[in-house]
DNA sequence: CTTTGTGCAAACGATTTGCAGGATG
DNA sequence: CATCCTGCAAATCGTTTGCACAAAG
Protein backbone atom coordinates (compact mmCIF):
# COMPACT_ATOMS: atom_id res chain seq x y z
CA UNK A 1 0.00 0.00 0.00
CA UNK A 2 1.85 3.32 -1.36
CA UNK A 3 -0.05 4.87 1.62
CA UNK A 4 -1.30 4.46 5.24
CA UNK A 5 -4.85 3.59 6.08
CA UNK A 6 -5.16 6.06 8.41
CA UNK A 7 -3.73 8.83 5.83
CA UNK A 8 -6.59 8.07 3.09
CA UNK A 9 -9.12 8.12 5.93
CA UNK A 10 -7.79 11.61 6.59
CA UNK A 11 -7.81 12.31 3.31
CA UNK A 12 -11.67 11.40 2.59
CA UNK A 13 -12.70 13.09 5.25
CA UNK A 14 -10.89 16.08 4.67
CA UNK A 15 -12.68 16.00 1.60
CA UNK A 16 -16.20 15.87 3.28
CA UNK A 17 -16.73 11.94 1.42
CA UNK A 18 -17.64 9.58 4.07
CA UNK A 19 -15.96 6.77 4.39
CA UNK A 20 -17.39 3.53 3.70
CA UNK A 21 -15.12 0.43 3.16
CA UNK A 22 -15.71 0.36 -0.76
CA UNK A 23 -14.94 3.82 -1.13
CA UNK A 24 -11.72 3.43 1.01
CA UNK A 25 -11.34 0.56 -1.36
CA UNK A 26 -11.15 2.00 -4.46
CA UNK A 27 -9.39 5.06 -3.77
CA UNK A 28 -6.86 2.84 -1.91
CA UNK A 29 -6.58 0.76 -5.09
CA UNK A 30 -6.20 3.70 -7.28
CA UNK A 31 -3.33 5.21 -5.14
CA UNK A 32 -1.83 1.92 -5.37
CA UNK A 33 -1.39 1.62 -9.02
CA UNK A 34 0.12 4.05 -12.44
CA UNK A 35 -1.81 2.03 -14.67
CA UNK A 36 -5.17 3.68 -15.13
CA UNK A 37 -7.46 1.43 -14.72
CA UNK A 38 -10.67 0.89 -16.12
CA UNK A 39 -13.65 1.01 -13.78
CA UNK A 40 -13.93 -2.89 -14.82
CA UNK A 41 -10.59 -3.34 -13.84
CA UNK A 42 -11.01 -2.13 -10.80
CA UNK A 43 -13.90 -3.86 -9.95
CA UNK A 44 -11.93 -6.84 -10.62
CA UNK A 45 -9.12 -6.39 -8.38
CA UNK A 46 -10.87 -5.48 -5.65
CA UNK A 47 -12.97 -8.75 -5.52
CA UNK A 48 -10.39 -11.06 -6.35
CA UNK A 49 -10.47 -12.36 -2.76
CA UNK A 50 -14.21 -11.72 -1.88
CA UNK A 51 -16.45 -9.45 -2.84
CA UNK A 52 -15.82 -6.18 -1.77
CA UNK A 53 -18.00 -4.03 -4.27
CA UNK A 54 -20.12 -3.79 -7.10
CA UNK A 55 -20.11 -2.24 -10.35
CA UNK A 56 -22.90 0.65 -10.07
CA UNK A 57 -21.03 1.52 -6.38
CA UNK A 58 -17.28 1.71 -8.44
CA UNK A 59 -18.88 4.09 -11.03
CA UNK A 60 -20.16 5.94 -7.44
CA UNK A 61 -17.47 5.87 -5.95
CA UNK A 62 -14.74 6.95 -8.80
CA UNK A 63 -17.93 9.73 -9.35
CA UNK A 64 -17.70 11.01 -5.71
CA UNK A 65 -13.97 11.00 -6.02
CA UNK A 66 -13.21 12.64 -9.39
CA UNK A 67 -15.61 15.45 -7.97
CA UNK A 68 -13.50 16.67 -4.85
CA UNK A 69 -10.34 16.57 -7.34
CA UNK A 70 -8.92 13.05 -5.92
CA UNK A 71 -9.25 11.27 -8.67
CA UNK A 72 -9.53 11.76 -12.50
CA UNK A 73 -10.50 10.77 -15.31
CA UNK A 74 -7.94 9.51 -18.48
CA UNK A 75 -9.82 9.36 -21.96
CA UNK A 76 -7.46 8.34 -24.94
CA UNK A 77 -9.49 7.39 -27.30
CA UNK A 78 -10.64 3.47 -26.51
CA UNK A 79 -14.17 3.56 -25.52
CA UNK A 80 -13.47 3.42 -22.03
CA UNK A 81 -12.41 5.68 -18.88
CA UNK A 82 -9.62 5.20 -17.42
CA UNK A 83 -8.90 6.56 -14.11
CA UNK A 84 -5.76 8.09 -12.21
CA UNK A 85 -5.15 8.94 -8.58
CA UNK A 86 -1.96 11.34 -9.96
CA UNK A 87 -4.04 14.30 -10.61
CA UNK A 88 -1.25 16.57 -11.06
CA UNK A 89 -0.68 18.18 -14.75
CA UNK A 90 1.05 15.59 -16.77
CA UNK A 91 1.11 14.08 -20.36
CA UNK A 92 0.55 10.36 -21.33
CA UNK A 93 1.70 8.20 -23.86
CA UNK A 94 -0.36 5.17 -25.52
CA UNK A 95 0.70 2.05 -26.88
CA UNK A 96 -1.08 1.76 -30.31
CA UNK A 97 -0.35 -2.07 -29.88
CA UNK A 98 -1.34 -3.39 -26.28
CA UNK A 99 -3.50 -0.06 -25.34
CA UNK A 100 -0.72 0.46 -22.22
CA UNK A 101 -0.58 3.77 -20.78
CA UNK A 102 2.53 5.56 -19.38
CA UNK A 103 2.57 9.64 -17.67
CA UNK A 104 4.55 11.42 -19.28
CA UNK A 105 6.34 14.15 -16.59
CA UNK A 106 4.81 17.25 -16.88
CA UNK A 107 8.40 18.77 -17.01
CA UNK A 108 9.37 16.57 -19.96
CA UNK A 109 7.25 18.52 -22.55
CA UNK A 110 6.72 21.69 -20.91
CA UNK A 111 8.47 24.08 -23.75
CA UNK A 112 5.35 24.46 -25.36
CA UNK A 113 4.08 27.71 -26.19
CA UNK A 114 0.37 27.95 -25.54
CA UNK A 115 0.46 31.98 -26.30
CA UNK A 116 0.15 30.95 -29.85
CA UNK A 117 -3.22 30.06 -29.84
CA UNK A 118 -5.54 32.34 -31.54
CA UNK A 119 -6.51 35.57 -29.72
CA UNK A 120 -10.35 35.24 -28.12
CA UNK A 121 -9.57 31.83 -26.65
CA UNK A 122 -9.49 31.57 -22.76
CA UNK A 123 -7.15 28.83 -22.00
CA UNK A 124 -7.01 26.91 -18.88
CA UNK A 125 -4.80 24.32 -19.61
CA UNK A 126 -3.53 21.56 -22.34
CA UNK A 127 -2.03 18.21 -22.48
CA UNK A 128 0.16 16.54 -25.08
CA UNK A 129 -1.35 12.87 -25.72
CA UNK A 130 1.69 10.55 -27.15
CA UNK A 131 1.38 7.34 -29.39
CA UNK A 132 3.55 5.11 -30.84
CA UNK A 133 5.06 1.22 -29.42
CA UNK A 134 6.07 0.62 -26.04
CA UNK A 135 9.30 -1.64 -25.49
CA UNK A 136 7.20 -4.69 -24.86
CA UNK A 137 5.97 -4.73 -28.42
CA UNK A 138 8.51 -3.25 -30.25
CA UNK B 1 -20.38 22.99 -51.01
CA UNK B 2 -16.78 23.75 -50.14
CA UNK B 3 -15.47 21.01 -53.19
CA UNK B 4 -17.28 20.22 -56.42
CA UNK B 5 -19.26 16.92 -56.87
CA UNK B 6 -17.20 15.78 -59.50
CA UNK B 7 -14.08 16.08 -57.68
CA UNK B 8 -15.38 14.28 -54.58
CA UNK B 9 -16.80 11.40 -56.96
CA UNK B 10 -12.88 10.99 -58.18
CA UNK B 11 -11.62 11.34 -54.90
CA UNK B 12 -13.67 8.28 -53.77
CA UNK B 13 -12.68 6.68 -57.09
CA UNK B 14 -9.20 7.42 -56.43
CA UNK B 15 -9.19 5.38 -53.37
CA UNK B 16 -11.14 2.53 -54.73
CA UNK B 17 -14.50 3.00 -52.93
CA UNK B 18 -17.72 2.71 -54.60
CA UNK B 19 -20.22 5.44 -55.16
CA UNK B 20 -23.01 5.60 -53.00
CA UNK B 21 -25.34 8.17 -52.70
CA UNK B 22 -24.50 7.40 -48.93
CA UNK B 23 -21.10 7.73 -48.83
CA UNK B 24 -20.89 10.38 -51.20
CA UNK B 25 -23.64 12.81 -48.65
CA UNK B 26 -21.34 11.55 -45.42
CA UNK B 27 -17.80 12.76 -47.02
CA UNK B 28 -19.46 15.82 -48.71
CA UNK B 29 -21.20 16.93 -45.43
CA UNK B 30 -17.38 16.59 -43.49
CA UNK B 31 -15.89 18.52 -45.95
CA UNK B 32 -18.08 20.99 -45.74
CA UNK B 33 -17.89 21.46 -41.84
CA UNK B 34 -15.33 22.02 -39.72
CA UNK B 35 -17.47 21.39 -36.29
CA UNK B 36 -15.90 17.75 -36.19
CA UNK B 37 -19.95 16.36 -35.65
CA UNK B 38 -20.48 12.87 -34.22
CA UNK B 39 -22.10 10.39 -36.15
CA UNK B 40 -25.42 11.85 -34.71
CA UNK B 41 -25.00 15.14 -36.25
CA UNK B 42 -24.55 13.85 -39.51
CA UNK B 43 -27.02 11.29 -39.87
CA UNK B 44 -29.63 14.44 -38.46
CA UNK B 45 -27.87 17.11 -41.00
CA UNK B 46 -28.27 14.08 -44.15
CA UNK B 47 -31.55 13.99 -43.22
CA UNK B 48 -32.91 17.39 -42.75
CA UNK B 49 -34.50 17.34 -45.71
CA UNK B 50 -36.17 13.63 -46.16
CA UNK B 51 -34.11 10.75 -45.77
CA UNK B 52 -30.64 10.36 -47.76
CA UNK B 53 -29.12 7.76 -44.65
CA UNK B 54 -29.89 5.39 -41.96
CA UNK B 55 -27.79 5.33 -38.74
CA UNK B 56 -25.50 1.94 -39.56
CA UNK B 57 -24.53 3.27 -43.12
CA UNK B 58 -23.52 6.56 -41.63
CA UNK B 59 -20.80 4.28 -39.56
CA UNK B 60 -20.13 2.40 -42.12
CA UNK B 61 -19.51 5.14 -44.64
CA UNK B 62 -17.25 6.82 -41.94
CA UNK B 63 -15.39 3.55 -41.47
CA UNK B 64 -14.87 3.21 -44.91
CA UNK B 65 -13.78 6.47 -45.58
CA UNK B 66 -11.40 6.75 -42.43
CA UNK B 67 -9.39 3.14 -43.86
CA UNK B 68 -8.27 5.02 -46.75
CA UNK B 69 -7.51 7.94 -44.40
CA UNK B 70 -10.05 10.68 -46.19
CA UNK B 71 -11.74 10.92 -42.76
CA UNK B 72 -10.20 11.01 -39.13
CA UNK B 73 -11.91 10.32 -35.82
CA UNK B 74 -11.18 12.85 -33.24
CA UNK B 75 -11.96 12.30 -29.66
CA UNK B 76 -11.62 14.39 -27.13
CA UNK B 77 -12.91 13.05 -24.12
CA UNK B 78 -16.46 13.36 -24.16
CA UNK B 79 -17.36 9.37 -24.82
CA UNK B 80 -18.02 10.53 -28.77
CA UNK B 81 -16.26 9.73 -31.23
CA UNK B 82 -16.13 12.94 -34.04
CA UNK B 83 -15.08 13.18 -37.25
CA UNK B 84 -13.08 15.36 -39.57
CA UNK B 85 -12.57 15.69 -43.25
CA UNK B 86 -9.11 17.53 -42.31
CA UNK B 87 -7.02 14.44 -42.04
CA UNK B 88 -3.40 17.04 -41.94
CA UNK B 89 -1.65 16.56 -38.25
CA UNK B 90 -3.15 19.54 -36.32
CA UNK B 91 -4.34 20.18 -32.32
CA UNK B 92 -7.67 20.83 -30.87
CA UNK B 93 -9.17 23.44 -28.54
CA UNK B 94 -12.51 22.46 -26.75
CA UNK B 95 -14.85 24.61 -24.49
CA UNK B 96 -15.59 22.93 -21.87
CA UNK B 97 -18.53 25.45 -21.45
CA UNK B 98 -20.44 24.47 -24.61
CA UNK B 99 -18.47 21.75 -26.16
CA UNK B 100 -17.39 23.34 -29.04
CA UNK B 101 -14.32 22.18 -30.97
CA UNK B 102 -11.33 24.26 -32.92
CA UNK B 103 -8.83 23.43 -34.68
CA UNK B 104 -5.68 24.34 -33.95
CA UNK B 105 -3.16 24.88 -36.92
CA UNK B 106 -0.07 22.67 -36.22
CA UNK B 107 2.32 25.10 -36.51
CA UNK B 108 1.16 27.41 -33.90
CA UNK B 109 1.98 24.12 -31.15
CA UNK B 110 5.34 23.24 -33.03
CA UNK B 111 7.67 23.89 -30.85
CA UNK B 112 7.50 20.67 -28.43
CA UNK B 113 10.09 18.68 -27.84
CA UNK B 114 9.34 14.99 -27.99
CA UNK B 115 13.02 13.59 -27.99
CA UNK B 116 12.30 13.93 -23.71
CA UNK B 117 10.09 11.43 -22.97
CA UNK B 118 12.15 7.85 -22.31
CA UNK B 119 14.18 6.06 -23.89
CA UNK B 120 13.13 3.08 -25.21
CA UNK B 121 9.68 4.24 -25.98
CA UNK B 122 8.84 4.55 -30.01
CA UNK B 123 7.13 8.16 -30.89
CA UNK B 124 4.44 7.71 -33.60
CA UNK B 125 3.24 10.87 -33.24
CA UNK B 126 1.82 13.19 -30.83
CA UNK B 127 -1.03 15.88 -30.60
CA UNK B 128 -2.30 18.31 -28.17
CA UNK B 129 -5.48 19.15 -26.51
CA UNK B 130 -6.39 22.74 -25.23
CA UNK B 131 -9.07 23.26 -23.07
CA UNK B 132 -10.55 26.81 -22.18
CA UNK B 133 -14.02 28.94 -22.85
CA UNK B 134 -14.13 30.26 -26.27
CA UNK B 135 -15.56 33.35 -27.10
CA UNK B 136 -19.20 33.08 -26.86
CA UNK B 137 -18.86 31.00 -23.59
CA UNK B 138 -17.08 33.75 -21.99
C1' DC C 1 -23.60 -10.98 -62.70
C1' DT C 2 -20.43 -10.53 -58.94
C1' DT C 3 -19.30 -7.79 -55.33
C1' DT C 4 -20.26 -4.51 -52.03
C1' DG C 5 -23.45 -1.34 -49.66
C1' DT C 6 -27.93 -0.34 -47.48
C1' DG C 7 -31.35 -0.27 -43.84
C1' DC C 8 -33.71 -2.36 -40.34
C1' DA C 9 -33.68 -4.27 -35.91
C1' DA C 10 -31.45 -6.68 -32.57
C1' DA C 11 -27.01 -7.09 -29.99
C1' DC C 12 -23.42 -5.01 -27.58
C1' DG C 13 -20.28 -2.86 -24.00
C1' DA C 14 -19.61 0.88 -20.99
C1' DT C 15 -21.89 3.77 -17.95
C1' DT C 16 -26.03 5.60 -15.40
C1' DT C 17 -30.12 5.38 -12.75
C1' DG C 18 -34.29 3.98 -9.63
C1' DC C 19 -35.10 2.16 -5.66
C1' DA C 20 -35.31 -0.62 -1.25
C1' DG C 21 -32.50 -1.89 2.38
C1' DG C 22 -28.16 -0.81 5.06
C1' DA C 23 -24.35 1.78 6.96
C1' DT C 24 -22.23 6.29 8.39
C1' DG C 25 -21.59 10.26 11.24
C1' DC D 1 -31.85 9.01 13.47
C1' DA D 2 -31.25 11.78 9.44
C1' DT D 3 -28.44 11.44 5.70
C1' DC D 4 -26.01 9.28 2.42
C1' DC D 5 -24.29 4.84 0.31
C1' DT D 6 -24.75 0.19 -1.51
C1' DG D 7 -26.16 -3.32 -4.65
C1' DC D 8 -29.21 -5.15 -7.70
C1' DA D 9 -31.52 -4.87 -12.00
C1' DA D 10 -33.27 -2.25 -15.53
C1' DA D 11 -32.38 1.71 -18.50
C1' DT D 12 -29.58 4.43 -21.54
C1' DC D 13 -26.22 5.90 -24.94
C1' DG D 14 -23.08 5.32 -28.64
C1' DT D 15 -21.64 1.92 -31.68
C1' DT D 16 -21.62 -2.68 -34.04
C1' DT D 17 -23.58 -6.62 -36.29
C1' DG D 18 -26.68 -10.13 -38.92
C1' DC D 19 -29.19 -10.47 -42.59
C1' DA D 20 -32.36 -9.89 -46.69
C1' DC D 21 -32.70 -6.82 -50.35
C1' DA D 22 -30.77 -3.34 -53.59
C1' DA D 23 -27.32 -0.92 -56.10
C1' DA D 24 -22.59 -0.30 -58.21
C1' DG D 25 -19.14 -1.50 -61.43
Amino acid sequence: MAQRTAEIIETLKAKRLRVTPQRFAVYANLLDRTDHPTAEQILTDLNQDGPISSQATIYNSLQALRQVGLVREVLLGEGVCRYDANVDPHHHFRCRCCGAIEDIPWQQLQNIDISQVRAGLQVDGYEVTVHGVCEDCQ
